[in-house]
DNA sequence: ATGAAAGCGCTAACAG
DNA sequence: CTGTTAGCGCTTTCAT
């Protein structure tokens, strides 16, 4: 059928040995080759158009150049986030660069995470997590199938390695930002506890306004447009006086809905509310107003991930197996000074 | 090291064919073994805890279940579209439910696509070509590999499978759409010419208008929102009697860039102009006002062409091997009717 | 109904 | 420097 290594062998006058020692240009070998056989090799080879079987090669050395990505499904965050795309860039980078391949696992509608474990097998060298459920099957099947993986958003656990980025200092930047520029009276729209990035987000948030003897309202929200809608309007809801003149939301989605719901009714942002985002996707740049966001270094996180469990699967013992990547404050038009110190008539600071 | 199927044979006092026969669910083998003799090894293989390699296999059987995915690398589109995902998102779909796996191959920002031929080897059965270049050197290692293709967004080619939507159909759509609401005078922001679906989104757009004898004013733009901002600043530039009433843009994105440029100008949306987009992702509903928008059935078009590739795969000839799958206009609040029929001020149309 | 043996295409010891 | 030999783990005739 296809041309193999020893038809190459025939061809050149040699034996499968030395075109094997060669073409695959593994280093390690006892084997040389003249210069001659080895251009007699490469002549031989591009007659025949000869192409490796990377497959046979694996089966031989029990190494297959593959890794594999585990994508989530949740509806808004896979649906209508651009995350996912940006760790896929930012890996994909990384992952050619090291002349490794990329097989794809997504929890679609029909299968859950944990149903993905069964799929990877022994093709795979090693496995990249992104935002894994924390008692995930998948943990027990590679560690019994002995295959180094990497998690992307997970909380850092013993003996594996999990990219993160500040989720804490995030927080706090956003809200120095805020009461810098005045507001005193501000609320979280978070997302829900289970994802990791949700609490320390909040806690680094309110850390800074209880420095200040303010505790920040929580408003229970999530990762899509919708949520951060429904968390508005019930904001709205609320009498006057008790309006937050900010809010930090659960990530730019949320943002886009919370601004969407103020601006319909009546609030024009900044003047009248703050809103700042979380992610720093494209997205944030496409609001309206643009939206004051924090970055995640998103990509970045990626292409740590990637090095990371390549790293491993090289034996090279990476410096720090819980790498947290620093932040940003991305700053656009959502946020603006408090109209006048003068007149707290938004609304004061909820009591603890 | 792993456990092979000869150490379940040995365990169930058998032979490595007929674990072999039991496990790998075969049907055309002639091998059948008894009841028993399956209990036996059923048990064995769960005691062991055995899992097939299926590198071993692929070797012997010359089949992967690997199918690759080529995306493109073209900075708006890929970084800052969700095409892509939702692309992916459908082939996944299929891919899994035909117990397929996905290979990725990316040209990132270093690779171009025809690099990635270079990546393209063995392990894979067939690939999918999302929106390659027309004359890309893909398509002749493919050939020459035998290894069967199918496009997304490519012009029909002898002897391949393509899968498209209605361009000419969605074009169209928004002419009668803006037509019916009484625009008569109307620009295309239309995308590049090398995009295969630009041409006959503006012939479909421009036959309804030319049938009623006018001519839609074109201007060059392009899939970004960067592109629709340049080009609205264009069109504003205009003396105020020329400006249109309604405009059919590039994508979504464009749409975007439109619709902000234009506000910033004073302009409010639909009342003083009308904007139709093209694509429908997540991100047409995110717009303000949120955006009229052809719909192209993305996912779809990715579940076609998974099935397609894997059909050819698996021997079944295509019913249609260059399907054209059909699109609809989801209405939202961007497309607004002319003010007063008797106040033509915004311009007339422009004689061709 | 079952097993032995011969590969799939490549790599890696080991001998020359 | 070079070739021979023996597998990697599985499937698949072909005998039994």
């Amino acid at each position: 059928m296809a041309v193999t290594i020893r038809d190459v062998a025939k061809l050149a006058g040699t034996s499968a040995t030395a075109v094997s020692a060669t073409l695959s240009g593994s280093t390690n070998t006892t084997i040389r080759v003249s210069k001659e056989t080895r251009e007699r090799i490469y002549a031989a080879a591009a007659q025949l158009g000869y192409t490796p079987s990377q497959i046979a090669k694996s089966l031989a050395t029990g190494k297959t150049k593959v890794i594999g990505l585990v994508l989530p499904y949740a509806d808004a965050f896979v649906d209508q986030n651009p995350f996912c795309s940006e760790v896929m860039s930012g890996i994909m980078q990384e992952v050619v660069h090291r002349q490794y391949n990329l097989m794809l696992f997504t929890a679609t509608s029909g299968k859950s995470y944990d149903q993905i474990a069964m799929l990877i097998d022994s093709r795979v060298e090693g496995v990249l997590l992104v935002m894994p459920p924390d008692d995930g099957a998948i943990f027990l099947k590679c560690e019994k199938r002995r295959i180094p993986y990497v998690s992307i958003l997970r909380q850092p656990h013993e003996g594996s390695c999990c990219v993160n980025s500040d989720d804490y200092a995030g927080g706090v930047m956003a809200a120095e930002h805020l009461y810098s520029m005045g507001h005193r009276s501000v609320a979280i729209l978070h997302g829900n506890d289970e994802v990791t990035t949700s609490v320390p987000r909040r806690e680094g948030f309110s850390s800074v306004y209880r420095a200040a003897g303010i505790e920040p309202s929580l408003v229970p929200s999530g990762f899509g447009w919708r949520n951060g809608a429904r968390s508005m309007k019930q904001l709205l809801d609320r009498p006057t006086k008790n309006y937050p003149t900010a809010i930090f939301t659960a990530n730019d989605q949320c943002a886009e809905g919370a601004m969407r719901v103020a601006k319909e009714h009546g609030l024009s942002i900044p003047s009248d509310l703050s809103v700042i985002g979380y992610d720093d996707t494209w997205f944030a740049a496409m609001t309206q107003p643009p939206l004051t966001t924090v970055r995640m270094p998103i990509s970045e996180m990626g292409h740590c991930a990637a090095n990371l469990l390549i790293d491993q699967l090289e034996g090279i013992q990476p410096q720090d197996p819980n790498p947290v990547l620093p932040v940003s404050l991305t700053i656009r038009h959502s946020c603006g000074a408090l109209a006048a110190p003068s007149t707290p008539s938004w609304g004061a600071a909820e009591p603890h």
